[in-house]
DNA sequence: CCTTGTGAAAACTTTCACAGCT
DNA sequence: AGCTGTGAAAGTTTTCACAAGG
């Protein structure tokens, strides 16, 4: 890490990787920054600002090697390897985490799911054995894990992920609609799905428009 | 509307609101930036900043008026009555979603559910009947409705959501990790679980601590 | 002494525009 | 001729710092 990579650069950093994948899956080497920019919406200097920032990737004159920018974003987002996931919280979004097609795709696996309602522990989703919380310290040593999700409401998701942190998990996404506290070296992301509902209103109620 | 806001700030308001609330259900009518900033992660001159922009809701000395800024927010952001939506795609996601208490505790209701599959059209889940996508329109038309989600895969997604914008839908809730193309008059928001958890990866990765 | 309101500075991100390779 | 690399400009957002008012 040469300079500090600013934030912005880094979430589009995963649309680009997407996108040249299946630029890739069609046999084509090369791209233009004004290819890639066009097919996400972006600016084309926007582009070649990003992959400027992260090393010098493309040709003047002929444009970027698609196979080596997929190489390289694919290591330096840390997927070359298949990662391990675990879940917390077995309810409706829970489950239908687990029978998420979209995770495997992108190299990660939810190796093991929680809860602690007994009525659930013991069944079987996707092919994934849902276990008592209480166990979860053991699972996530004897698997090694260090991504956890949690799909388990408000009440209890400071709880849980407590817990998650305490076992060894490093990374959590948050699907709580609630703000989570975690140590400093533990990454914490969450999806919250009414405020995107709400960022919709406002823009219905105010009659703008706007993409992304 | 006097002057353009910030879209941070924008998107920033969705939790001052629900921060509030919280605090308001406690009793309390007044509260401070700090307060406020505190509890959500943020520097008290952001806030400030923030209310700043969408007026004077403060008082030099004291703070903020707590029911006189719940107010104002529900209002600035359309949410003062509740809101319908369809969704398209009955698969996991979708179940999930019909079936998630957090929409209609924020006033959204989820009103109607469509899908391709014979197998599951005339199926009610959580006493949605789900409808042929083929009656989209018309359903669309009867009920009013101008929000929208959609919960089908990659593949189908744009064919989906083209349909919702024939029919009248003017917001749209998007899980299909592809670009999405909408009219200038239809706003569109996307939540993409994949992007999330490679952003988890380069961190991890990276071994940098940041909150959010 | 408390806390907001606010201009100004600082920090950050995007866009421009063109020099420099192929 | 075509497209990247890249300083510099423009635009945006956050933070500072303190005047104004309870």
């Amino acid at each position: 890490m040469k300079k500090k990579i600013p934030e912005p650069t880094l979430r589009r950093l995963s649309y680009y990787l997407r996108f040249l994948e299946r630029f890739q899956e069609e046999g084509k080497e090369i791209i233009s920054s004004k290819e890639l920019s066009g097919s996400l919406g972006l600016s084309d200097a926007q582009v070649r600002r990003d992959l400027f920032i992260l090393g010098e990737f493309g040709k003047r004159g002929v444009g970027y090697n698609v196979p080596k920018l997929v190489n390289f974003l694919n290591l330096f987002l840390g997927l070359e390897k298949k990662q391990k996931a675990i879940l917390v919280g077995c309810g409706n979004l829970g489950k239908a985490l687990l029978q998420y097609k979209g995770f495997k795709k992108r190299s990660f696996t939810i190796t093991c799911a929680f809860d602690k309602d007994k009525r659930i522990i013991g069944t079987v989703i996707n092919g994934t054995k849902i276990k008592d919380i209480k166990t979860i310290k053991n699972e996530v040593k004897k698997k090694k894990t260090i991504y956890g999700i949690n799909a388990c409401p408000v009440l209890s998701a400071q709880e849980v992920i407590d817990k998650m942190v305490d076992s060894g998990i490093k990374a959590i996404l948050n699907f709580a609609p609630v703000k989570i506290y975690v140590p400093e070296d533990v990454i914490i992301s969450s999806v919250d799905l009414t405020i995107e509902l709400e960022w919709l209103s406002y823009h219905v109620h105010h009659y703008n428009r706007l993409r992304k």
